[in-house]
DNA sequence: TAACGATTACGATTATATTCGTAATTTATA
DNA sequence: TATAAATTACGAATATAATCGTAATCGTTA
């Protein structure tokens, strides 16, 4: 029953990961271990192997040059981020992207975040 | 590194059988796979242990009354779905919905779908 | 009531995700 | 150069998800 899979999709773990490389730019092994150790217990080689799973997927590229090796996201975070809620808006909002968008707004959004979806709607010419 | 937990989150075929049940009602094992199988080719038993596990798992509540159990969606569909949507927002846009709207909507999305977002904003007093 | 058909219960299998220990390798340095 | 420190490679263990076959159970009806 499962779906998809031409598009990989990262997993839990891995998004972490993403993220911190996202956010620091290529890093070693012993960075990105280091920053996700700041708010998460995990083994350093726990990191280097899914950093290498994630190799495989492609998911992120690595430079091999030096003998630590530096990995960095295959993927920008906005493509990466359109092809989550995309795949979002398909399984659970039945496709429907305005739908999606009424449940993501709520009475925790704030003031500015609200500006900033009107301008964003302000500049579509539609 | 897995998080959370604490929020049962559907997994993927448990989202496929929530959906049928949303839309359908509370309904038997038999007519969610005879659902099911309209788009997928999936075994009547692996419906009816997922629904179990879900069972379990308190996503879906059951009525035992006859021979075939009658299983309904525990919760809403909008609440469901404003949880996956926070998930996502918490995991992948740092928090911001303005971002993940701002990633939500791109060419594909219709003037209509614009539209009723554009409602949306101004029915808030924000 | 006995047999049949439908349904649930149970357990096993496979796949993927996550975790980490240990070995092998490489680089630096004493 | 030999040792130590750091890093990668590898494999195994555990957890969860997904799948389905078979057995047990229940109801219907011949």
């Amino acid at each position: 029953m499962a779906r998809d899979k031409s598009v990989v999709k990262p997993t839990e773990a891995e998004l972490t990961l993403l993220n911190i490389l996202w956010q620091m730019g290529p890093a070693t092994v012993r960075q990105i271990h280091d920053t996700v150790s700041t708010t998460q217990k995990t083994g350093y080689t726990t990191v280097l192997k899914i950093l290498q799973i994630m190799h495989e997927k492609s998911l992120v590229i690595r430079d091999e040059t030096n003998r630590a090796h530096v990995y960095a996201a295959a993927n920008s975070e906005m493509h990466t981020q359109s092809s989550l809620i995309k795949d979002l808006i398909s399984k659970a909002f039945g496709g429907s992207t305005s739908k999606l968008v009424m449940r993501a707004i709520d009475e925790s959004t704030s003031a500015e975040e609200i500006d900033d979806i009107r301008q964003l709607l302000n500049s579509l010419d539609k």
